[in-house]
DNA sequence: ACTGGCACTCGCTACAGTCGAGTGCCAGAG
DNA sequence: CTCTGGCACTCGACTGTAGCGAGTGCCAGT
């Protein structure tokens, strides 16, 4: 059964011509737009071959054919050309990021860019703490009986808790507590934390145990344990594009989707190796979102991933031009986020 | 063209049954669901005088009467009864807020906790900082020519930003700085503080005064002048109710304007007097919301005002329900507020 | 193996007809 | 003067029918 050269173009002249018409194409419109050599009889048989094994299917008995799920995977796998950036577009992703300040701003450009760049709902997950290592941790103190812990990562991402300690504590105890806290934990991972901190309330003098042992129940329940993730999300407004002929016409519960940190992460934050991923209708694993695709991809310094990033969109989009951009957006963010 | 009381009576039966029915209410419905007293023929006398002077209108010549913005706003002027939260909303509400730790945790519990009682979208700013006064500034050393600033505001909020120092810099100098700066700000309204930034600077030692006047730049220009708000949303799925009737069909303008920090800022930031305050279609500055009503309200602790929320949804809402929540939530988040 | 021809399917649009909710108006009663 | 019952009218929603045309599947011929 295996399908010869020319069924394949047929194909991929399908799903081109779909997705740029958002209409079903039939045979006749086929070969009148490509150069296939061929008559559309004959296209009409490979398309019944095509057909036959589940790549396109009619959406009525005497319409065009449209590519379902599996025909855009084997166009994914196997038909598309990479479609280079435009250099225009290279200059404004370079442009657009190179004004970033601060952590924050860059994730809030680069989450409005990709959303710009695709029309399509973005997704960009903040550096991920439990791939990060700790650069500093800060104790302010607030009152007596209470610190700001501060911890500084080296992805630069900042978070802040507030410890309410069990008595109050003395200026120089503060002090101790950061430098103990610091000579401990500065330079390890996240996720390496829970042994080091058991050490670290361990080895605390007697009368900073209590403080300290509160400070790493904070440091580990709310940092590590509930592994504090943060996502930015831009374009939403996009999902109306296209009329909600996409989505099956509606779009609640992909709005619902999008409201649970829990499934964004799920949906770009399985960073496997550096390689890009691209979920297609039903294979994704989330009901909502059968009627999506989702473009995703790891980024952070170097060959290091801090986080995902990506795009989601209608089964029907452009899979070349989003799997370049997403690429080339992760690529710059990447070394961004090297230089410091 | 004094409106007589049966009149009233008969406006807030059409906007009570088309808010709750979402279809046209014609006159012989209306007389069978309320204990007007009255024929239809009555009724529909009085529909004519309500519809010449613009408080409801017919869609179609054949259909029944659909309330005005102008009907609306009548309606929530003079003929909303007060409907008061039921023993099980509270006890939600109080449920939901009770657990959070955090400023962070607060915004997001109450973001979420409207969106599910209104049913609606719902938007929290963040305590503004124009609004809060400085209670403590840390300067934290990255390098030896890179301070992490961080403020923590009276209100909880805690903001940092990376400050990259013209010149390498030794740390008892840095503690210099943190102590010549908290010195001089702390308490004051962050509103305030150009002045006496300006007047740190000028005191300072010489040899601290490159370092300070960066310190007192990224300050200025990322805390106060572009005042720097932040703003949550939840529900947006809740649009999709109503599949589409309200809002004119189109969830575009909506979402487009749901992105845009400015015009949140804008619906809910004009936080005036305590009061509430209640925006009906056409009422709205924002062309994209015209399909749309919001309800919002100051909030924070005691009679001082800190933040906006508020609700955004079909102007055929619910508005004696939606009012009473939002209220009811912006108390409890100022009780909460005032706690700390 | 490909092509041209042909009969067939079926969704889409237009049009006519019917139905009914709802209206406006008017004359009469209280 | 206000309210009511009655009546003619409007017009959107729905139904059924017919014609059109894009698109198909199949088959015989090259």
């Amino acid at each position: 059964m295996s399908l010869d050269d020319r069924k394949l173009a047929v194909l991929r002249a399908i799903v081109e011509d779909y997705v740029a018409t958002q209409e079903p194409v039939g045979s006749k419109a086929l070969v009148e737009r490509h150069q296939l050599g061929v008559s559309p009889a004959t296209v009409r048989n490979d398309m019944a071959v095509l057909e036959e094994e589940g790549f396109i299917r009619q959406p009525h008995t005497s319409a065009g054919r449209v590519p379902t799920d599996r025909g855009y995977r084997l166009f994914v796998d196997r038909l598309s050309r990479v479609k280079p950036l435009s250099p225009a577009e290279r200059r404004a992703i370079e442009r657009f990021l190179a004004g970033a300040v601060d952590l924050d701003d860059v994730v809030h450009r680069t989450v409005r860019l990709l959303a710009q760049l695709t029309r399509q709902v973005a997704v960009v997950q903040y550096p991920s703490l439990a791939r990060s290592r700790v650069r500093h941790l800060e104790l302010v103190p607030i009152s007596t009986t209470r610190l700001m812990l501060v911890m500084i990562a080296d992805t630069g991402r900042v978070e802040q808790r507030l410890v309410e300690l069990p008595a109050p504590i003395l200026a120089d105890d503060v002090l101790d507590l950061r430098r103990l806290a610091n000579e401990k934990l500065v330079g390890a991972r996240l996720s390496e934390t829970p042994p080091l901190v058991q050490a670290l309330i361990d080895e605390s003098p007697p009368d900073l145990r209590p403080a300290m042992t509160t400070l790493s129940t904070v440091l580990l329940e709310t940092l590590v344990e509930r592994h504090e993730e943060r996502i930015a999300l831009a374009g939403t407004a996009n999902l109306t594009r296209g009329g909600l002929l996409d989505f099956h016409g509606s779009l609640r519960p992909i709005l619902e989707a999008l409201e649970e940190e829990v499934v964004l992460l799920k949906l770009i934050g399985e960073v496997e190796p550096s390689t890009l991923r691209v979920r297609i209708g039903d294979e994704n694993e989330i009901d909502n979102l059968r009627a999506a695709s989702v473009v995703s991809t790891g980024y952070g310094p170097g060959a290091t991933i801090v986080g995902g990033m990506g795009v989601l969109g209608p089964t029907r989009m452009d899979y070349p031009g989003t799997i370049a951009t997403v690429r080339a957006v992760a690529r710059y963010v990447g070394e961004l986020l090297a230089q410091n």
